[in-house]
DNA sequence: CACTGCCAAACGACCGTTCGTTTGGAGGCC
DNA sequence: GGCCTCCAAACGAACGGTCGTTTGGCAGTG
């Protein structure tokens, strides 16, 4: 019955499935998932392997599995920040805060999701490109409501911006390394910051 | 002699084997390094798997020609850029523009470039990282100078200043595909644009 | 006794690389 | 022109090894 409520959202993996899934996005992260064979996956796990199949279906379900959870993430978190009773401002930093905050948190599934979910098959790739596309609109949603409210510049084209915001978020995995000065909400609130105001001096006016 | 003048910088390649490196840079690019087998390439270009060994040292080698011809293409716009006689802001939008321009004209390579240089070799990988961190380096010095002639906010962290900027360009390759509205300068300007000015509009003061 | 979780072995396919040989010209010499 | 030499380019078979996946059995637990 309580399985009825919740269909899709609780994965229903069992603890040991879930431990392959976390070491199989260690794995791809590092090596990448064609640089990743069964056999480094269950000498990481520390079984043989064929002894894997009794988890899993196949190699490239396992990647599926890694992808998807890594956008739901992201979708949760942005979710919450559309969601938002605040000026547009705010909730662009919400949203940009959170994505870094999930990226960080969850670097190896973030890194996995943006870098290897392209050799998932078309498919299975479909459905992820779906809840990107989701996630984009409701970037793209916020960045409107700040023009029309306007908060935000009226001439900058939405998709550019929504580029733009997207693009510092994505890039993280590929330069933070953790122990680092700063944490992801510091990270997330200075591009936030960035973004928002801008490289020039309010009073320069001397730039075309 | 002229030979002796120009030692390393025009990379002494035969033909052919220059057009096996452009094949690679597509296989690697669309499929992965690790994902594109000495058949595929070999299929490419319509001949045997082991008739490239005529060519070329090993698949390794290869991959590193793509990814190192990336980065020096990118560190050539770089230098013009930094060598410019203007202001930072001029000069900042060049060394965007370039870097934008580069990626899409090359967009194979810059690709793996981006992508696939971490699966070099410790050796090999070090001496791309070099390059990396010399062109790094000539952002932060637009940047500082910006800072240093009060033409950019004097509280803005250059490091972070320097990663939002690479963000931007560095990301291109994922959204980026021919045929679209704009062209690769106007992409960069409109970047550019959005990362001097800001989203938020000059007037609106109400977000802290 | 049934069930889980894993092992050990095997499957055919494909991996990157090596090697001896063949091919089609180009250039020098009579 | 006819002949010989040389060479770059590619072939096609083979190397040892690894790939992802399947299968049958076995020990341990409820």
């Amino acid at each position: 019955m309580s399985q009825l409520l919740a269909p899709q959202t609780a994965t229903d993996h069992t603890p040991r499935r879930r431990e392959i899934i976390g070491a199989a996005a260690r794995l791809f992260s590092e090596r990448g998932y064609h640089g990743t064979s069964m056999q480094h996956l269950a000498d990481a796990l520390g079984l043989q392997r064929g002894s894997l199949y009794a988890h899993i279906g196949s190699k490239e379900e396992l990647l599926f599995d890694v992808v998807n959870e890594g956008a739901d993430r992201f979708l949760e978190r942005g979710r919450a920040a559309l969601e938002m009773q605040a000026i547009a401002s705010v909730r662009l930093r919400r949203l940009l805060v959170g994505h870094i905050e999930t990226a960080i948190e969850h670097l190896d599934a973030a890194t996995v999701f943006l870098n290897e979910w392209r050799y998932l098959s078309e498919e299975l790739r479909a459905r992820v490109q779906d809840k990107r596309d989701a996630y984009e609109a409701m970037l793209k949603e916020i960045i409107e409501d700040g023009i029309a409210q306007g908060q935000f510049r009226p001439d900058v084209n939405v998709r550019f911006a929504a580029r733009l915001v997207l693009s510092a978020g994505n890039w993280t995995y590929a330069w933070y390394r953790p122990g680092g000065e700063l944490g992801p909400t510091e990270i997330g609130q200075r591009f936030a910051e960035l973004l928002l105001k801008g490289l020039l001096q309010e009073t320069a006016e001397g730039d075309r």
